[in-house]
RNA sequence: GCGGGUAUGGCGGAAUUGGCAGACGCGCAGGAUUUAGGUUCCUGUGAAGCAAUUCGUGUGGGUUCGACCCCCACUACCCGCACCA
């Protein structure tokens, strides 16, 4: 009889759940405690994708195979509810955006339960449960107090489509990350979130924390720290203008400055009156902002800019007056919004100065600065035009010019950030409420801590606004309150937080999910933290990750976590692609000769193919997208193959941590893999429970094996050692002792197979629950060895010999190998060289 | 431009980290079972050659008894950042 999934794996799914076998202990000092983490889903109304199981299906191996070695395992679930998607859905079909969260949570609980995780499902926590954001809108106010969550008006990224302002992190070349509309810049009063006051620390903690290297390096990118000077510069009005400059040594160098458009300075000297050609300053300053982000890097060619008539700069070091322009190269949001510019040794002020005929002098020797600028990174290079620094070298002109600065007052050594400060507000409707009060009086007022949560109102119409407001800022029966200082009338803040507030401490609420009085216990804190491994996206390295560093790190400065880090190890798994059914290497045979027969040959029908559909043709291996058709579903993979093959299929179609393509017609391979285990073991075999002794030395191998690949993320050769035992058994039947081993090692990839047939072999209590398979290093090894045998590097044949042969033993084995001796005959053995059990290497010359 | 990564059969991918390249799976070919198709089960499968053998890990050099692996110089593709002062 078939082995039938759907009833089977039906049966085990409601027993686990019913049983609540995966439910963590918090507190159990008897057992190791494991918290294995995954990045929780938003839930969309797409339902679950093909995508998803990856990472959630590698953690449930780890968590599972933790659980039979005797841990206590906290394998927990949850949905990051909040975000633009529900509310823009149940917009255009007039729904609550709390109904369609629900709905959505519901149906991805179907889904991930039809998986078979092993989650702790009584942790399950949703961000937009007011029991949740309570606690966020807490920490939010812990920040406030602290003075990290501040409000300021600068300007913002804002979506022309979602209307709406994003963090730095969410705007990718220019566009919005979700919808891909242009974003431009607009001054608003946003709430800030100070992240830069943790740079440093997010930087040197990585040193601390097991997270794979491309991860680390990535944030540190992020953060950008560089170290150099700032320097302050005199404007003729009496003004500083401060610079930071990383090439303090090329100050004599300096023969103009930019400002940003939107620099202080600019607008003031404006007021003032201080700029003669204010029409001119002004328009430029429209120009820029109107440009989107996209734009402004795609015309990184052209300089253009705008010189500030009536007001000039002195340089410091010289003394010598510069004129001073705006331009859209320098950014208002890096540095100090300004720079000197040294177009000798820069190559963006090197192309300003010749469209405005600017100077250009040469302060440090090597290059040819009529041609280009010289950008040399030779710190042994010499300075020259640059007074007191002549002759020395870059090297030293550096903090010799620091040391000058400081000592006139002119300047300082200086760190600075790429890192900007968090735009935390948001204007929509389906968030955090903010919950800050404005009073007219008293300004911005925390509301109470015992008045949280506040709660979103119920309202009728969430649409967005075309003037930058927030939705609720219609809604007057809610935005009307008293303020808590004074009891005067004060107004809500009527922003949201934006989508990546409630993930930055979910991991702390799974610990202790129903707490009312805390964002979790002091004492589940205590026993489960860190996180002690947490698998996730490269994507949200500089988002998710980075934010609930921060936050983490905050909780921990207030005494509200016991550790530094949240996370102790993190690690990435890679994107699942789809192929391409334009390209011709996935095309069918049928088609293949139809195409051949009309263009002639392959080079042609690949042309052909490209013309037809694109550059995209070209490459077998692509995104999944609905345009080609190549999205994979899980439900459907579940309902034709099961959710055992689904789960072995899709951990071994290749490397974990690199995108690999899905392909339809190898998941019945491991479907059948499944089929040839059932149809092994659907009878109970009788017997004592040691191994057998024709398939001892497979079995330690294979238990090694996975047991190591598993904890080094290697599903798919753990997965092929599997393989290569079932074929063992197919010339060795298996006995009982074989058989129960190899079932607990299927276990952690095919759940519910393994528990039906724990259940029907007989083998005491669940097999999820049973202990690991344990194997002994010694029975792995072999007792003769077949080694190679090389004559000058090449390989000639293969004898076998006992383990850990004397070498001169093994030589002579080689030696006396027949087709060995053909490539010895009439030849001085000039050396020979042994590895122990690996190979003999023989050097021969021929005889003369 | 900067940073990171990858390159192995028809395809996805292995390779104990310098020691028998291609494990495992897909696909394909042949055979058995079947009225037939499908399923299942054997057998074979890097290329060339009747064979002995030769050639094979993106390209070109190098180190070594021996290189997918180490070094130098390239090429292609992928990912991230990008006028970052």
């Amino acid at each position: 009889m078939g082995y039938d999934f759907t009833r089977i794996e039906k049966k085990w799914q409601n027993y686990w759940l019913e049983n609540k076998t995966y439910a963590a202990v918090t507190g159990d000092r008897d057992r190791k405690k494991f918290y294995p983490l995954i990045e929780f889903p938003y839930p969309s109304g797409d339902g679950l994708h093909v995508g998803h199981p990856r990472p959630y299906t590698a953690m449930d191996i780890v968590a599972r195979k933790r659980r039979m070695e005797g841990e206590n395992v906290l394998f927990p679930i949850g949905f990051d509810a909040f975000g633009l998607p529900t509310e823009n859905y149940a917009i255009k079909n007039h729904m609550h955006p709390r109904e369609v969260t629900k709905r959505n949570i519901e149906r991805f609980s179907k889904q991930l339960q039809m998986l078979g995780y092993s989650f702790d499902w009584d942790r399950m926590v949703d961000t937009t449960d007011p029991e949740y954001y309570k606690w966020t809108q807490w920490i939010f106010l812990q920040m406030y107090k602290q003075g990290l969550a501040y409000k300021a008006s600068m300007p913002v990224n804002w979506c022309t489509s979602c209307k709406c302002v994003l963090a730095n992190e969410e705007v990718v070349e220019g566009v919005c990350e979700r919808c891909g509309a242009p974003v431009v810049r607009k001054e608003k009063s946003q709430w800030m979130l100070r992240i830069t006051a943790y740079a440093q620390r997010l930087i040197d903690d990585l040193d601390d924390v097991d997270y794979i290297e491309r991860v680390k390096i990535q944030q540190r990118n992020w953060i950008g720290r560089s170290t150099g000077a700032e320097v302050d510069f005199k404007a003729t009005t009496g003004d500083v203008i401060k610079v930071f400059t990383t090439r303090c040594d090329t100050l004599f160098g300096a023969t103009y400055m930019v400002l940003s458009p939107e620099h202080a300075l600019i607008k003031q000297w404006l007021e003032s009156g201080a700029i003669t050609n204010p029409d001119e300053v002004r328009k430029y300053q429209a120009v820029a902002a109107a440009k989107s982000d996209l734009e402004r890097t795609e015309l990184n060619k052209d300089k253009t800019g705008v010189r500030t008539m009536g007001v000039d700069a002195v340089n410091p070091v010289n003394g010598e007056v510069i004129p001073i322009f705006i331009s859209d190269y320098v950014l208002a949001s890096y540095g100090t919004g300004a720079i000197m510019a040294v177009p000798g040794h820069d190559q963006r002020d090197w192309e300003f100065a010749k469209e405005f005929n600017l100077p250009i002098i040469e302060v440090v020797k090597g290059g040819d600065i009529t041609k280009e600028a010289w950008i040399s990174k030779d710190e042994d290079a010499i300075m020259v035009n640059s007074g007191f620094l002549n002759g020395m070298s870059v090297k030293a002109a550096i903090p010799t010019m620091t040391k000058w600065l400081e000592e006139k007052g002119l300047g300082r050594a200086k760190v600075n950030y790429k890192l900007r400060d968090w735009v935390f507000s948001r204007q929509r409707y389906w968030g955090e409420p903010i919950p800050i009060i404005h009073c007219p009086k008293c300004g911005w007022v925390p509301m109470d801590e015992k008045d949280l949560p506040l709660l979103l109102p119920d309202v009728e119409s969430y649409e967005p606004t075309d003037n930058g407001e927030s939705p609720l800022a219609h809604m007057r029966d809610w935005v009307e309150c008293t303020c808590p200082k004074c009891g005067g009338p004060a107004e809500h803040e009527t922003d949201t937080m934006p989508n990546w507030a409630g993930s930055c401490w979910y991991f702390l609420r799974y610990m202790d999910p129903d707490n009312g009085e805390a964002l979790a216990s002091r004492e589940a804190l205590d026993y489960w933290s860190p996180v002690d491994w947490y698998n996730g996206g490269m994507e949200h390295t500089t988002l998710h990750l980075l934010y609930s560093r921060f936050w983490h790190k905050f909780l921990y400065d207030i005494g509200v976590v016991p550790t530094k880090e949240p996370y102790a190890k993190r690690t990435s798994h890679g994107m699942i692609l789809g192929l391409n059914p334009h390209n011709w290497n996935n095309l069918p045979d049928s088609e293949k000769e139809e195409l051949l027969r009309e263009c002639g040959s392959e080079e042609e029908a690949r042309k052909q193919l490209v013309h037809k559909y694109g550059e995209m043709a070209d490459h077998p291996i692509v995104k999944m997208s609905k345009s080609l058709g190549n999205v994979v579903n899980p439900d459907s993979v579940v309902k034709e193959y099961g959710a055992d093959t689904l789960r072995l299929y899709i951990m071994f179609l290749g490397d974990f941590e690199k995108a690999a393509p899905w392909n339809p017609s190898a998941v019945k391979g491991c479907k059948r893999f499944l089929d040839r285990i059932w149809a092994m073991a659907e009878k109970r075999i009788d017997g004592d429970e040691s191994f057998s002794a024709a398939n001892e030395k497979e079995m330690h191998r294979c238990i090694k094996k996975v047991s190591e690949d598993i904890e080094s993320m290697k599903f798919n050769t753990a997965i092929a050692a599997m393989m290569t035992l079932l074929n063992q058994f197919n010339e060795h039947a298996p006995n009982r002792g074989d058989i129960k081993a190899f079932i607990a090692l299927l276990s952690p990839f095919a759940p519910h197979m393994a528990e039906e047939l724990w259940e029907i072999q007989g083998f005491e209590g669940l097999c999820s629950l049973s202990p690991w398979p344990q194997y002994d290093e010694a029975k792995t090894l072999d007792d003769v060895k077949e080694i190679a045998v090389q004559v000058n590097g090449k390989l000639r044949g293969t004898v076998t010999v006992p383990v850990d042969c004397e070498d001169a033993a093994a030589v002579e084995a080689a030696m006396a190998e027949p087709k060995v001796k053909k490539f010895t005959e009439g030849c001085d053995i000039v050396k020979t060289i042994v590895v122990k059990n690996k190979l003999v290497n023989i050097i021969a010359r021929p005889r003369k």
